[in-house]
DNA sequence: AACTATTTATAAGA
DNA sequence: TTCTTATAAATAGTT
């Protein structure tokens, strides 16, 4: 628009193209400006040039966010939906694994049994009547090896207590070393062994008395 | 910028902002355009003016979607993150808890065991013993159902089979009728009962040859 | 919406 | 990139 009128249609020349560019996207965003401050409105330009780089203009006091925000609200459209899409769709899909666990685990607890057929609720006494016999095994397996344990602490404890009275018979017939009587309290020794000759006695409780809570199904909600 | 020079500031006239926003905002386009053919560049112009009503420009031959997603990708995504959150924290705890429930089922059936305490294995025997009671009573109030629904279906039949003979009987006695001879097949009469004969002899099968298939876990992917 | 005096933007050259 | 400048384009105020 000066120095000769030009056809607007693409520059081919790369280089005056990029010098165009430059200078009528500044003429661009001046322009934009001086609309937003004389007018009071909000304007956004965003551009790329050919090469992909990115330039943008938003009027003084607002945010792209703000102003893309609005952009969605006013249009009605939104925007983002497709970004959405791909997770509200892996919701739906979690939700319903959930669904289906929670039903699995409640037939195996007794409940909702009213949907199943007869060879449905042979097999699942049948399976679950070889689990119990899994955790039954384990369940020895674990009791047997923590009687092992404290059984050896036992007997690590009884050499403890030998060696003592072994070492006080020794002195009481030297009585160089002079006597030393605590009360006989020979607990007190024994406690330094983690408590273990106590921890004994606790296994002979009657195992009934020990409450067994299960997770709650309501513990995991479901997130609707 | 003719008959002259303005202030670029607020224009306090109503009027004459809104005039003057209508002129502006068609040479903001027009340049607008002008660069984008020239230099062969993506632009958007999105503005809103005071009273909140929307005008946009999008280069031809791109979508505001387009653009916006391009300018997303160039940006990054920090913009939209807000709107991400929510689902994201959502999609994290149903992923959690669905962790949780698989691994409730998979000790129910036997596996995973070795975390549990013998308290635990204690409390899931005893619960899991509790559960195939209950399993077992509706398993056999099922049957018992279905046995009581098979003699009733049997009597119907039996019936029918009765009179039908009494009804062969009285025309044989009375020539009037004629005699009809379809092979003695009165199977094909009780066929008519919904198959309900045939299902009795199915129940003489071994059951131990039904087979149950339990749901794989594997069925309910994680969608890490 | 049209006109137009004037300002502003800018193409080409340095 | 920046400056210059002749000229095209935009537009403020008016009709």
């Amino acid at each position: 628009m000066a120095r000769g009128k030009i056809q607007i249609k693409r520059i081919e020349n790369s280089t005056n193209r990029q010098v165009t560019y430059s200078k009528r996207r500044n003429g661009l965003f001046k322009k934009a400006n001086e609309l937003a401050v004389l007018c009071d409105a909000k304007v956004s330009i965003i551009m790329f040039s050919t090469t992909g780089k990115l330039h943008e203009y938003m009027s003084p006091s607002i945010t792209t966010k703000q102003m893309l925000d609005q952009y969605q609200k006013t249009v009605g459209v939104d925007i983002w939906s497709t970004h959405y899409e791909r997770m509200q769709e892996q919701l739906r899909k979690l939700k319903d694994v959930n669904r289906n666990l929670r039903t699995e685990i409640r037939q195996r607890m007794g409940d909702c049994l009213n949907d199943l057929s007869f060879e449905e609720l042979r097999g699942l006494e049948h399976e679950m009547t070889d689990s119990i016999t899994v955790i039954r095994e384990r369940k020895n397996k674990v009791i047997t090896n923590q009687i092992e344990t404290y059984k050896k602490k036992l007997r690590n404890v009884e050499e403890i207590h030998r060696n003592l009275l072994h070492e006080f018979d020794a002195r009481e017939e030297d009585p160089q070393y002079g006597l030393v009587d605590n009360g006989g309290d020979y607990e007190s020794v024994i406690g330094f062994q983690d408590g273990g000759a106590r921890n004994i006695f606790a296994l002979r409780m009657n195992p009934n008395h020990l409450h067994h809570a299960p997770a709650d199904l309501t513990t995991y909600p479901l997130l609707d």
